[in-house]
DNA sequence: CTTGACCTTAGAGTTGGCTCTAAGCTTATA
DNA sequence: TATAAGCTTAGAGCCAACTCTAAGGTCAAG
């Protein structure tokens, strides 16, 4: 049995966020000592790990907690729930990429038209496009709340 | 001169975020009526589709505080700021495709070796490779939070 | 002169996934 | 026994870019 810290060493998830899980159903520790501590088995640890690797993946907790339901009870569900789920974030990386790449192709049109160099910006062709407007944004925007995500770890 | 409305649908801009853009300083009425009404001049036009038109591209409300302040005296910027700010921006969405790429290998492979029917998912290869975690997820995560943005107008 | 559309402000709420704080208990080590 | 590390909780804060609310003032048309 594993206390919370040993837990987060297993997985790689905080205590913080193991208990953040749990409040949003992901996790349970299946016994608490009398003072209160959590306990974790292996059963525990391999639901952790399991919702680690999905999040690891880029499901959002929401389709963790829906594929936690199937993994309960998988007699209960079938394969086409799981790849549902699967190809429905698929649909939302793709669009994503797609958006970006939109992006992409604008600033690197703009880098490509301007020098760079230290001359004044006053004939700057990347301020002059950006005034005019005439610039292809054609799917691009919406993105920017989104380039940086937060999850940096293991 | 054009009240704040009459800007919005000029840009594409509600007056609500008009507003707030002002509170961050991208974008001012260089009049007010006696009331308090916000008055934009073709300047005060040309500046709101200035921003529009970057936010659009996708730099952030900070990117763009940036630009602003160039285009204000040109004379004491060089191309190079400009460029730098564009490469930085493109830096961070070519970043982000790669990351994205790597959840949309991951999940086609996920998706290519489920059967995706009505089986029960017991033997479901999707959930049995978040069981056992052998999934090539480098690179991915730290972006499901990324995945859907917000902005989705003109 | 009233109705209704529009304007003003400060400030709160939204999203998703954490991340941290405060205040207090428990446990292990020296 | 004292100290430090670790645990508990509820709840606040963070990020970015909005988006909306409340409570009230303004203005043009009929």
């Amino acid at each position: 049995m594993l206390k919370i810290s040993e837990l987060g060493s297993r997985t790689g998830l905080s205590p913080h966020t193991i208990r953040f899980y749990e409040k949003h159903g992901l996790i349970k520790a299946s016994e608490r000592s009398e003072s209160g501590y959590r306990y974790y088995n292996d059963s525990d640890v391999r639901r952790a790990e399991f919702v680690k690797t999905a999040r690891n993946i880029g499901f959002s907790l929401d389709d963790i907690g829906q594929l936690l339901s199937i993994r309960v009870d998988k007699t209960a569900h079938s394969c086409q729930e799981v790849t549902d789920i699967t190809r429905h974030k698929l649909d939302e990386v793709n669009a994503k990429i797609a958006e970006l790449q939109s992006m992409q192709k604008t600033l690197q049109l703009l880098l490509d038209s301007c020098c760079g160099g230290p001359e004044q910006a006053i004939h700057c062709s990347i301020m002059e496009a950006l005034e005019d407007g005439n610039v292809d944004a054609s799917g691009a925007a919406k993105a920017h709340k989104t380039v940086l995500g937060k999850r940096a770890k293991s």
